[in-house]
DNA sequence: CTGAAAGCGCTTACAG
DNA sequence: CTGAAAGCGCTTACAG
């Protein structure tokens, strides 16, 4: 606690000479007060630098403006989807600042599902943000068991009732081999997620109407998938330069696979992008950073944060569960 | 809120049919209490999976338990030392976490200084961890002036008047330069921070000890400033090269500087590390999937992270400022 | 060891 | 439009 003296409004309704009712409704700006007596007290306020009691206000509210970011615990260093996690993190708390609500950063363990009652019941937040996992079904379910409003970072599906947001994963897998096939290249592969990812399956699908659209042929054997992790983009890269050595391009479903795919390219002896020319996903920060910057398919991060926190605060209020799809951009760079 | 019938101290007052005085004091585990009552209490609680409200008790404690984790808004992207940050930022939450303290984000706009009134006269938070920054005085004057505990990520000077953790510069600046003398360097330059910089001066310090200690003469020619970002690595690195183009190694005190700078060594037909080798700082994600991985210098994120929670924690509750360094670790990979 | 009461700093019907 | 009072859900001297 501070040292200022005026720390209550009490404090500044003995200064005005008011009852700290009346105070309560001029720093709230009710409707309820005298526009003159309120001018006169939030000047008080002003003066003295007033703040007010906030965990207080938000008791006798019945709410606690704060909204929990659902993480998991880092011990064994970061992945890249803790980059991601942390990139967009950083724009929710943005978008919540301006609804005036605060961002709190929860931590669970491993296979611990007590902290949807520890954080929800004990009324620390007033509902939670977490970005897609394995678990989000049974997160998303524990979550509506308890009527806790969620928003979760990810293509909506009926399991899943609380609200969403996502890239337009069909839109970037067709910006992406658009842009290969622009760019003249014949023999196009696809370095994909895995089956049973929903985004994944978009980009594919962008990729196979990319591909039909202009009149090519969709060959199973220029299609693999990843798990998007480094490993993942160096065996992928290395199973589609066997299965067809000819090809001039690949459109690899993310970030990190691509920098994989880019270094079994290079020491096959093949040049990116003359002979392979390579295209990414996510647009990471490792997408510019890395010495060969990626040509990929940015997520509109900014943008994406912004209204994580807008919908779910929307859900908050009102109960209005919604499902929102972000624009994505082509990035040109070096690899494409 | 949840949809819970037992929400309140007072309900498992009633089912236990003693006062609430009783049950805050069997869930507080005070000493005041029968052992017997306490179990008999806690049993009823755990049964319906009661969690107190806690804002209500911090307002009753006159305290937070939240810790306010200061940063700047991203709205330009990102840079480097946000990377840092929020690898740092997780780190220090999972260290709070085991001592009940939750991590609150703030925001602050570029040139704002109402984040300190606003969280800490308002009862939000109980203190406060910032990353250094150029304002680091300013803000620390700003905090120490209103009585707010603070912990700052970096080395202690006598104008901050809070808490610091930092890596181990010195060490690191000796690790990383014995290191390409016992590859066998023989001209190894060095491309460090801005001058006023702190840790950069204490880099640049284990440099000089290095050489020295294994008679080696340093050269002024052999070393240049730079200021953590790509663009000066790529500069700087361009200087170390005309000035002396003989230099078979080079040791950059950060690691997004060393991967403009390997760039401008293999531009100019020199392999890395056969001709030069390049020892970076700091061991951020991007040193692994740079398709050159780094030999850099590890700091030890969390430990630090941790250490930052602890001693925030031990100032809050005891007052008692603490600095203290944190050992570093030399990490071998392809660079060097 | 236990309970009744006052208090933490706000908000908000209720009465005027 | 304003104030006195009750209440948000806890804690903690105080009295027993």
């Amino acid at each position: 606690m501070g040292t200022k003296t005026v720390k209550t409004i009490e404090d500044i309704a003995k200064l005005a000479n008011v009852s700290k009712s009346t105070v309560s409704r001029a720093l709230n700006d009710s409707s309820l007060i005298n526009p003159e007596t309120r001018d006169r007290i939030k000047a008080i306020a002003e003066e003295h630098n007033f703040c007010m009691n906030l965990p207080a206000r938000n008791l006798s509210r019945r709410q606690s403006c704060t909204v929990g970011f659902v993480t998991h615990s880092h011990q064994c260093g970061f992945t890249v989807e803790d980059m991601f996690g942390l990139e967009i993190m950083s724009a929710i708390g943005s978008g919540l600042d301006e609804l005036g609500y605060d961002l709190l950063v929860i931590h669970m363990k491993p296979r611990d599902t007590s902290w949807a009652h520890q954080y929800f019941d004990s009324g620390r937040v007033d509902g939670f943000i977490m970005m897609k996992t394995g678990r989000g079904h049974a997160y998303s379910k524990l979550l509506s068991d308890m009527n806790a409003p969620f928003i979760i970072w990810g293509v909506s599906e009926p399991e899943i009732n609380g609200c969403t947001v996502t890239g337009d994963n069909l839109s970037g897998g067709i910006l992406a081999t658009e842009h290969l096939i622009r760019i003249g290249r014949k023999k196009i592969a696809f370095l994909g997620g895995p089956e049973y990812d929903l985004e994944a399956q978009l980009r594919q699908k962008g990729y196979e109407t990319a591909m039909k659209n202009a009149g090519r042929s969709i060959d199973p054997k220029l299609m693999v998938n990843g798990d998007y992790l480094l490993d993942s983009g160096i065996a992928g890269m290395k199973h589609l330069l066997e299965k067809d050595p000819d090809l001039d391009a690949v459109f690899v479903c993310g970030d990190v696979m691509a920098i994989g795919a880019i270094e079994v390219i290079q020491k096959s002896g093949r040049r990116v992008p003359e002979d392979v020319a390579v295209v990414g996903y996510d647009d990471l920060a490792i997408a510019t950073f890395n010495n060969l910057p990626l040509t990929t398919v940015r997520q509109n991060i900014q943008m994406s944060g912004k209204l994580l926190a807008q919908n779910l605060v929307q859900s908050i209020k009102t109960g209005v569960v919604t499902h929102v799809t972000v624009p994505v951009e082509l990035v040109v760079r070096k690899s494409a």
